[in-house]
DNA sequence: ATTTAACAATTGAACGTTCATTCGGGTGCA
DNA sequence: TGCACCCGAATGAACGTTCAATTGTTAAAT
């Protein structure tokens, strides 16, 4: 009774999406998202083979949504401006789609992820963030440690913030931000140069 | 017919945090819970009251064995050193129990945290945290910054980490946390000192 | 020392509900 | 006429929870 816009393939996303943070995998019937999608219960086994086919399906979604939405930027910035700008535009879109954040989380630390991590499909978010950090060590202006390394911070940090930010728990978000995005870089930027 | 060891709700606890690891908190039946702890399923409902119950307790009780576990040592140590030091105890903690991390991780990123979260009983672990970067702070060591800022850092990259190596993305597992914990360092230390 | 009684612990079959999935039929468009 | 899309009641398996019955334990009473 709620999602009418869009075609229903994306309706049927955008309420498993809403449902499944509300009441998590389980806890969310199939019934349930045809409702709030506004079609029949039927009508999702014609877009999904599976409710487990469906979740995956979302996870990709998400991914795809995420990942568009963080690169897009004009190249010729200097290098620290993007190094920036990519760490602000996640966090502002995780922030304005905490569902998606919350999903995407839950489905990482699920066991659902072990069907997907095998999968050899160069994952494009992996890769973009690659080339931009070898970029970073290449031309010296990156410390020269290991790529999960700079993830492991990069990505870690804006996620935990997210996470304090979405919890409640963190009031003053625009200046714990920039302290966060301003301390990475201290850590990882060239001290020599 | 796997853990007889300790007390019959240890047992109930360690069989839960294992299949939960392997099926997800759907996908986990309390008959499947019963025989893997080797009681009736009927003997769950005397220790706890419902399923929703035992996922709780059993999310209390891998955080506190956890805090137990990162703050056990000796109060004179150099901050540095301790800064170091608790870091690495994290890390080492999750990687020998990755049960027990992944179960913490699958449970703050669902809905059950909700349920916890509201409760002020002030949790043990984030205080001791937060009296560490206080010390920091006000000694002059660390950057004048904010608990929740602090805690991202530290907290998000460890957990990165940890899920980076367990996914076995990341080889080289001793130098990359090296430069990772340093790296923090450098960014949170005190540059004018 | 033995009996007794109360209570805690344990069992697993049975119950009732919920839910993923199926299916037979309907509609509209090429 | 065929095909894609859509419906929602029906199906059947799975699951959380209950419960009546059994056993184990503890300690007061004899």
């Amino acid at each position: 009774m709620n999602v009418q816009l869009l075609n229903k393939k994306e309706a049927i996303f955008e309420s498993t999406l809403k449902l499944i943070n509300e009441y998590g995998f389980h806890g969310t019937p199939m019934s349930q998202i045809a409702a709030h999608a506004n079609v029949a219960t039927g009508t999702i086994y014609h877009y999904f083979s599976s409710k487990d086919e469906l979740i995956l399906e979302l996870f990709k979604y998400c991914r795809e949504k995420t990942n568009e939405h963080i690169f897009d930027f004009k190249e010729d910035l200097p290098y620290k401006e993007r190094f920036f700008y990519i760490w602000n535009r996640l966090v502002d879109y995780y922030i304005a789609h905490k569902e998606t954040f919350w999903f995407i989380e839950q489905f990482y630390s699920s066991p659902y992820y072990e069907l997907i991590k095998q999968k050899k499909t160069t994952y494009y978010g992996v890769d973009k963030m690659h080339l931009f950090f070898e970029e970073g060590i290449k031309s010296g202006i990156l410390r020269n440690v290991s790529f999960y390394t700079l993830i492991s911070i990069y990505i870690g940090s804006a996620t935990s913030h997210v996470k304090m930010v979405t919890y409640g728990f963190c009031k003053m978000q625009a200046k714990g931000r920039a302290e966060l995005i301003e301390i990475i870089w201290n850590g990882v930027k060239n001290q020599y140069q």
